[in-house]
DNA sequence: AGCACGCCGACT
DNA sequence: GTCGGCGTGCTC
């Protein structure tokens, strides 16, 4: 081999983290670079790995070095900065290399465009007493095996089995070849959901004229823009103050230079919306190709997608979370829209949160971030007070639509004067009736259903009231208990009616039902439909909700918060929040504002755009803090509230959660390192970290082994990982002792 | 993740 | 003795 032949260090995509070297043979040389997908041979196996760097110093003699075999797709799949997000991501994040690009890179590319396949266990036949006994004897492992699986209804998929069960591919092997088990390759083919409410678009899209405050912001971020630099800025506007106008102007001007974009929304139904949107004006500027990016795609529709980009016949990406990785060229522009929508997290590992990464992304790539919102996260908010962002503000609504009325309602006085639980209040009931008159339509927002209820027998009527007060109590589930909302007096719920004894008297409908049961009552004529969790486990039934709705065949529609989800209705004017509490005593005050920011965008629309529309708060306490919040629907006094709150109780908005999980075979050698791993690392970081753990309490058994967890929260993750790390390599850990972090970005809580 | 190697207990 | 289960270690 000649000095000049090319080295290059490979990511193999097969289980493990270790940087490997290969030798790349002449005629390869110039299909082979960073980024490209190659095929090596590991072992007495070929796999797939990415090519992360060339012309690298491998740790080990260049003789051993064997060649890469084979390079997938004409270029490069992956950016030199993608690859340095890959790095950041796994460091950061503290998760595995294969779970990174497992991630990063769309399985039909990851996989060489082979249709994505899982491999399914079944069983093949039912084994008699005595054969189990004896497999019992003989493999224990293998008869665990069995036993789950033939209890299973359906095949499941192999990986998942072997890694519950803590059983190894091994026993699986020798059942497929006793004819017990049977193993199928099953290819998983997700269809997209061709999207027939697609037709709501809005129509071609005029240049709109700026007003002056959205001039003013545009010439902020054109300036960053200009620069040329990493720059983020935090767009705060209301509801209809044309946030997205802001949008499309610095993507015309980022398209303009010749630059790449990315936008981000939180849900998969907004993309077709958003595409939509953006189609008709992207159209005016070029012939630019407008890529959309969800889970809902098929491997194939991703696929195309991805080398799309990666090949530069597109420049523009829509889609959710996982859009944040597209290998978009020459990225000059990232957009978050509605930067706080929790949506934006992955609750798998990698717990990445898709604004911090599209932060840091345009970090790396020199690229200027907008966070949008009318409702910032506090810790944008609090980024945007120190600097780190920069801060623009809409505070006028493009036209001069009014804000909603909000009228708070005490259900205390209600259900006093009425002596009995109610669901609805009269005024809210008045409000109905005037709506359904006058033909308009009403929204019932529920908080997540089945929460909370009253205790009534179906069988006689019992209802369980409050000795001290003669009040109905609530019955809240988490704790079995009955709450009276008055006096605050609390008792265990009973399991039989104390009047008739049967068991009956446990409430079985969700909170929806029984709402859209009281509105039916009230207004027998009115087209009442609801939506809740359980109708949307059929996703047609949902739409055709949705679509009945909006083309006004139903006139008051009840249901959970996923009704809101940035979908228009022209002619609602009404909205009710049946029970505030729930969710107004949460620290999140979003759920609402949700419900107030439907209102807002429809309230105009109606076409009586002198009338605003209104909201009905009904609440128990309407002295907190969130129900004055709702009453002026302002969100500068919320955050600063909330800020002001987590300082008392010295509470970052944002922290990490840095979760060690030790494992090992013995219980007292897995709590004795985790016990000397905790105090170095409290010792080396004091004050940066907060510990929870170890405690005795925290060691669990798991099959064979003990589990032990230990907690940090902290603000400064890179430098506390960094630390963990070298304390990490000083202990010196027993071969059967296993140790794993895992970061989880948390806002909120 | 796979795959081989090697130890060890069980049984013709 | 030999066979199969199951743990261990390695892969440029």
């Amino acid at each position: 081999m000649g000095l000049d032949e090319k080295i290059v260090t490979v990511w193999p995509i097969a289980g493990f983290d270790r940087d490997l070297h290969y030798r790349v043979s002449k005629n390869m040389a110039t299909s082979i670079n960073v980024g490209s997908v190659a095929r090596v041979p590991l072992g007495r196996r070929f796999v797939l790995g990415l090519v992360t760097e060339v012309d690298s110093e491998p740790d080990i003699p260049l003789s051993k070095l064997k060649l890469v075999s084979q390079s997938l797709y004409d270029g490069p799949v992956m950016s030199r900065s993608l690859i340095r997000l890959a790095k950041w991501m796994k460091s950061y994040y503290g998760a595995k290399r294969d779970s990174v690009l497992e991630c990063m890179i769309p399985g039909p590319v990851r996989q060489g465009m082979s249709p994505k396949h899982e491999t399914l266990l079944e069983a093949t036949r039912k084994l008699d007493t005595d054969e189990l006994a004896f497999l019992e004897k003989r493999a224990p492992k293998q008869a665990a095996l069995y036993q789950f699986v033939s209890q299973q209804f359906q095949p499941q998929k192999k990986s998942d089995l072997l890694s519950r069960l803590g059983i190894s591919a091994a026993a699986a092997t020798s059942l497929i070849k006793k004819g017990i088990l049977k193993e199928t390759r099953r290819s998983i083919q997700r269809v997209a959901y061709d999207d027939d409410l697609g037709g709501v678009e809005f129509a071609a899209e005029k240049p709109l004229q700026l007003n002056a405050e959205q001039s003013a912001v545009v010439a902020s971020i054109g300036k960053s823009m200009e620069a040329g630099k990493y720059a983020s800025h935090l767009l705060k506007g209301v509801t209809g103050s044309g946030k997205t106008e802001v949008y499309l102007s610095a993507m015309e001007k980022a398209l303009e230079n010749g630059q790449g974009v990315l936008f981000l929304v939180p849900e998969v139904a907004l993309t077709p919306q958003t595409v939509g949107r953006l189609r008709s004006r992207l159209a005016r500027i070029g012939s630019e190709q407008a890529v959309v990016w969800h889970s809902h795609l098929s491997d194939g529709e991703r696929f195309d997608a991805w080398m799309a980009l990666a090949s530069e016949k597109a420049r523009v990406v829509v889609g959710a979370r996982s859009a944040v990785f597209a290998p978009i060229p020459n990225l000059g522009l990232i957009i978050v829209d509605e930067e706080h929508e929790p949506a934006y997290k992955q609750d798998e590992t990698p717990r990445y949160h898709g604004r911090d990464v599209a932060v840091y992304r345009a970090h790396l790539e020199n690229a200027v971030c907008i966070l949008g919102s009318a409702t910032p996260s506090l810790e944008s908010y609090k980024n945007a007070q120190s600097g780190k962002y920069i801060l623009n503000t809409l505070r006028n609504r493009v036209d001069d639509r009014q804000l909603p009325v909000i009228h708070v309602v005490d259900m205390r006085t209600e259900i006093v004067r009425s002596r009995k639980p109610t669901q609805l209040s009269s005024l809210l009931v008045e409000k109905l009736q005037q709506r359904f008159d006058d033909g308009e339509q009403s929204i019932l927002f529920i908080n997540r259903r089945g929460f909370s209820s009253s205790m009534i027998c179906q069988e006689c009527g019992y209802v369980a009231e409050c000795d001290h007060c003669s009040v109905s109590m609530t019955y809240h589930r988490t704790d079995e208990t009955l709450k009276c909302h008055l006096c605050g007096d609390e008792q265990a719920a009973p399991l039989r009616c104390p009047q008739c004894r049967t068991p009956k008297i446990r409430w079985k409908g969700s909170g929806t039902q029984r709402v859209e049961f009281a509105v039916q009552k009230a207004l027998p004529k009115a087209r009442i439909s609801r939506i809740d969790a359980d109708t949307m486990s059929r996703k047609h039934l949902f739409r055709e909700r949705l679509s009945d709705f909006r083309t006004g065949k139903i006139d008051v529609l009840v249901g959970t918060q996923m009704i809101g989800k940035g979908l228009d209705f022209p002619n609602v004017t009404l909205v009710g929040l049946v029970d505030a509490d729930l969710t107004l005593h949460l620290p999140d005050f979003r759920a609402n504002e949700r419900a107030f920011q439907l209102l807002i965008q429809v309230s105009g629309r109606s076409g009586r755009g002198e009338l605003a529309g209104e909201v009905i708060v009904q609440t128990f306490t309407p002295h907190a803090d969130p129900i004055q919040f709702a009453r002026h629907s302002d969100v500068d006094t919320f955050l600063e509230l909330e800020s002001e709150s987590r300082e008392r109780f010295a509470y970052p908005p944002y922290r990490h959660l840095i979760r060690q999980l030790l494992r090992g075979p013995n219980s007292d050698k897995v709590s004795f390192f985790a016990e000397q791993f905790a105090r170095k690392a409290e010792q080396a970081l004091p004050g940066a970290i907060e510990l929870r753990g170890p405690t005795p309490c925290a060691v669990e058994k798991m099959k064979d082994n003990y589990r032990f967890q230990i907690w940090y929260f902290t603000k400064n993750v890179t430098r506390v990982m960094g630390e963990l790390r070298s304390i990490y390599d000083e202990i010196k850990w027993p071969d059967d002792v296993i140790s794993v972090f895992d970061v989880d970005p948390m806002s909120l809580m």
